[in-house]
DNA sequence: ACCTGTGTTGAA
DNA sequence: TCAACACAGGTG
């Protein structure tokens, strides 16, 4: 019960502090420069002289005695850990990833303080605020702040003109840059069971060039979504009909969006070299919400529950009040099940 | 048998 | 607040 005082309720309170920018983030950042040399010493790291306590040269970061690397935080008097790590550096992340969500932006890190300047940074800062230090300090012992961050990135900035949440402040383009290709209104047959959309022939040949002629029967041609989805479709030349058309995983995505004949896909390209695809689905005069709430009965996953907590917190206990369940308590539930991610 | 993360303590 | 040290329990 004495757990109870680690809400979120501390977010301003570091003002008060106000350490004067005596913070030095130079203090231990020469890593790149000239030490990273000796840190061979790996899983079984006694190989030199029996048992050493290499005694980390970052904050935050404790040796374990099999090699690895701990990472650990302290507030209100008690430690939270942050999770082992191979590499003394990830563990100093880890670390700084999580003062900066605890301590606010000004904290003393191992590495870069994440400045305001950055859009990148900006947008990590974002992330951090925008999930609480529980669910921060799940990530950082699951090993999976970084995917997480990334794909946060990627629903929110894209590139699509009305996904970013920040897309009034013109700040996106921080992921990729992206073009519209073409949109067509589909018709009747192109959300039919006939399982293709026509891409009209100079639309097609404009954007989705088949390479050597025609001969090539097919083209497999990846789109991602607004949310991150990845559809994967079938792109050849019909000569019969002389059309181009996309074929293969068409109708699930017709199914999926729920798309009806009149309604708008359009295909997007980033700006960037890499080239990546892009498709989105709108009601014929709606946006693209509306498609996805309409009554189709959703996206069936097979019985596979994507929301790994919840399912923790009904392992571990049953069905009791989970509402007055406080988030570390949940951690520190879960984080039994997940040490099997770590292993490297 | 091995490893992680906690208990604990003294120093900063 | 912090890290060193020791080790109880969990994990494979």
């Amino acid at each position: 019960m004495d757990r109870s005082s680690t809400d979120e309720s501390t977010t301003t309170d570091n003002s008060t502090l106000n350490l004067p920018v005596t913070k030095s983030p130079e203090r231990q950042c020469r890593v790149g420069s000239g030490i990273s040399v000796i840190i061979d010493a790996e899983v079984g790291g006694d190989a030199e002289s029996g048992r050493k306590r290499p005694s980390s040269r970052f904050k935050g970061v404790v040796p374990q005695p099999n090699g690895r690397w701990g990472s650990q935080i302290y507030e209100k008097h008690q430690r939270v850990w942050l999770g082992t790590f191979n590499e003394e550096e990830e563990a100093a992340r880890a670390y700084d990833i999580a003062v900066q969500r605890f301590r606010g932006g000004d904290a003393i890190t191992n590495f870069k303080p994440l400045s305001e300047t950055t859009k990148e940074d900006e947008i990590e800062t974002a992330f951090l605020n925008a999930h609480s230090k529980a669910e921060i300090v799940d990530m950082l012992r699951k090993h999976t702040y970084n995917d997480e961050l990334e794909q946060s990135k990627r629903r929110n900035y894209g590139g699509w003109p009305a996904a970013g949440i920040f897309s009034s402040l013109g700040a996106d383009r921080t992921r990729k840059a992206q073009e519209q290709l073409f949109e067509k209104a589909v018709t009747p047959s192109d959300v039919g069971k006939l399982n293709r959309l026509v891409i009209p022939k100079q639309l097609a040949e404009k954007h989705f060039p088949l390479k050597s002629g025609n001969n090539s029967y097919g083209l497999l041609l990846n789109f991602e979504d607004m949310g991150g989805k990845v559809w994967r479709f079938r792109y050849s030349y019909w000569n019969s009909s002389q059309s181009y058309v996309l074929t293969k995983g068409w109708s699930r995505f017709v199914k999926e969006k729920g798309l009806r004949a009149g309604d708008i896909v359009s295909f997007h390209s980033s700006t960037g070299p890499d080239k990546q695809l892009y498709i989105d689905s709108k009601a014929k005069n709606g946006s693209t919400a509306e498609i996805s709430n309409r009554p189709v009965p959703i996206i069936r996953l097979f019985g596979v529950n994507i929301f790994e907590v919840p399912s923790n917190i009904g392992t571990c206990y049953g069905d009791k009040r989970l509402r007055e369940m406080e988030f570390w308590t949940i951690l520190e539930c879960s984080n039994k099940k997940q040490r099997v991610i770590d292993a490297k």
